[in-house]
DNA sequence: TTATAATGATACCAGATCGGTATCAATCAA
DNA sequence: TTGATTGATACCGATCTGGTATCATTATAA
């Protein structure tokens, strides 16, 4: 299956939790996990990754935890998904071109490319700003119930 | 990384291959396997799949060999994709909304599903006719050396 | 009839990835 | 000092990946 990972599904809804808390406040690692349901030894690790890619901004110690970087404004699907991932590639080929034998003459390797670019593109164009402002809840159960 | 199987691109080769023989006749795995640079083993698991999937036609025995089951006008990136990988997900939620404990609620299920269907709308859109078209070569080595 | 060449169907393998868990150190506020 | 937090690893079983190998089945051609 053509598909992300768990862990950047996980990422996804980390940053929207984010997103969705008032300017500057804090979550912890724990609470994003009861809240988003996920398990809670992964937002480590997964808090660990959006942070070396410069997404989200973390405290250690008693008054520690976890807050975006950036504006929810400034930060997209694709920066997670690629934080997460690595590139998106589609096909290898399109990152590393010398590793196809068939390359300099392959035909298809324009298809995949351009596929790939659009397929950034659109995954570029959603901010978590827009993705917080469509549900206008809190946290998950906000509403529900 | 976010890509395909390697086994994927080797079908994508195959079924290319295929477009540009001269229309019913047949090519052998043997064949396929040396001109597009694939080992030989694989292109028969590959052809296995893509023959269940309808998309060519094997024939057994001295003379046989593999055709395209239709004109390669009616062949899309995305059939061989699909063929190969399953579903074209891009998240798993987008396939089975149930497995998502956020369901109902979550905002980012939308985004990926409208990504998800352009990105399989423009797989659908490169036919291996246009692709055969591109290079005239009707085999890697044709042209160059 | 026999030999040969092709696909069909499995089974197997080593290595990588995936989803998840656990542990211990470092940091900081109270 | 205590407790709550993140940082950094290490580990686990299960699955996937890329590739190889084997034997049966089918059909042509000599």
């Amino acid at each position: 299956m053509l598909t992300i990972s768990r862990e950047t599904d996980y990422a996804a809804r980390v940053i929207l939790h984010l997103a969705l808390q008032p300017t500057g406040s804090r979550s912890t690692a724990r609470q994003i996990a009861e809240l988003r349901i996920i398990p809670r030894a992964l937002v480590r690790r997964i808090v660990t990754r959006l942070a070396t890619a410069g997404l989200i901004t973390t405290a250690r110690g008693g008054d520690g935890g976890i807050t975006l970087a950036r504006p929810p404004t400034e930060i997209t699907l694709l920066e997670v998904v690629e934080a997460l991932e690595g590139p998106v590639a589609l096909n290898i080929c399109t990152v590393e071109p010398n590793i196809c034998p068939l390359m300099p003459a392959c035909t298809v390797h324009e298809a995949w490319v351009d596929i790939r670019d659009t397929l950034r593109a659109n995954l570029a164009r959603i901010t978590f700003a827009a993705l917080a402002q469509k549900g206008g809840a809190s946290s998950p159960d906000t509403t529900a119930r």
